[in-house]
DNA sequence: CACGCGTGGTA
DNA sequence: TTACCAAGCGT
């Protein structure tokens, strides 16, 4: 419900405080390619940015563009996947690169639309890459976002667990206008939510919008409603998964199914996570109970 | 739409 | 120490 002029104030702020906040991010610079970036949003999803450094950066040596990265094995970009999480998203990455190379000629779409085509990129991802990389103007929600607009707009301490419609609206109508501002406005928003207003103990004394935050004038009153329950790890197939692909990973050439079953004396758990990792395919099956990364060669 | 999917740092 | 949390996606 704010006015144009509130609005404004709170663009000014925003990115006045972006200005000199930022941090300086490979993928944020002048000569980031629009692969680099893709890549970094991939990397991005669920994993923080300091785990994500290392990796994209050697990523980058590597597969300058989609075109390198489509022509190894899938099982090489698992490899060098390493311990972000959640490894599958480094097959739809590879998949990615095969898909930009032959539907793109090579290159990165530079549309919502299109990129939304890719595996891997959903809803965030597609706006994150069309605005950062290609500067269109368009709405880019992730969870910072979320929780700044929660806070600053409507005055909770925290979003919904999913986006709601009315949220999705309130950050449309807080878009600039004007394209160029617009994508700083997204990633300096981002920005925010990743310093400042941080979800488990937000710095407000160095908020450059406090005298604003709905939340803040409130009171800054405590999440009503049920606790937000975590997510369980263990025992959980999830975590025998990470562990099975680490031996995988780790291991120059194919592994033997004795090591396999090193890996945990629960056969029944084990056999199912083996059988969804190649059902992923993140894991390929050989002869005489061996396995491998997917389409990794011979070592010989 | 609710759930499953990795990993490690931090309050 | 132990939950919670980190630029989501696909089913």
């Amino acid at each position: 419900m704010s006015s144009r002029a509130a609005t404004e104030r709170l663009h000014e702020r925003v990115l006045e405080w972006y200005s000199t906040a930022a941090r300086d991010l490979p993928w944020r610079t002048d000569d980031a390619t629009p692969w680099g970036i893709f890549v970094s949003e991939v990397m991005l999803q669920q994993t923080p940015v300091a785990r994500v450094l290392p990796v994209w950066v050697e990523w980058m040596r590597r597969w300058p563009t989609p075109t390198d990265l489509a022509a190894q094995p899938p099982g090489e970009a698992v490899r060098a996947w390493g311990r972000l999480g959640y490894p599958r998203r480094a097959l739809r990455l590879h998949a990615a690169a095969v898909a930009i190379t032959e539907r793109f000629d090579g290159a990165v779409p530079s549309t919502e639309a299109e990129l939304s085509t890719l595996p891997g990129v959903g809803t965030y991802t597609a706006a994150a890459v069309a605005t950062f990389a290609f500067g269109e103007r368009t709405t880019v929600v992730d969870t910072n976002v979320r929780r700044v607009l929660a806070r600053a707009v409507t005055g909770d301490a925290y979003a919904a667990p999913s986006p709601t419609r009315a949220e999705l609206e309130t950050a449309a109508a807080l878009v600039p206008l004007e394209a160029d501002r617009a994508r700083t406005w997204s990633v300096a928003v981002m920005e925010l939510g990743a310093l400042v207003c941080s979800s488990r103990s937000p710095r407000c004394d160095a908020c450059p919008i406090r005298a604003l935050c709905a939340w803040r004038l409130a009171g800054s009153p405590a999440h009503e409603g049920p606790p937000r329950r975590g997510q369980a790890w263990e025992g959980t197939d999830r975590q025998m998964r990470g562990a099975l692909l680490r031996v995988l990973r780790e291991s120059d050439g194919p592994v033997s199914r004795e090591r396999i079953e090193a890996v945990s004396s629960l056969a029944l758990q084990r056999e199912r996570c083996l059988d969804s990792l190649v059902a992923d395919g993140l894991v390929e099956p050989l002869a005489r109970g061996f396995y491998q990364l997917p389409g990794a060669r011979e070592a010989s």
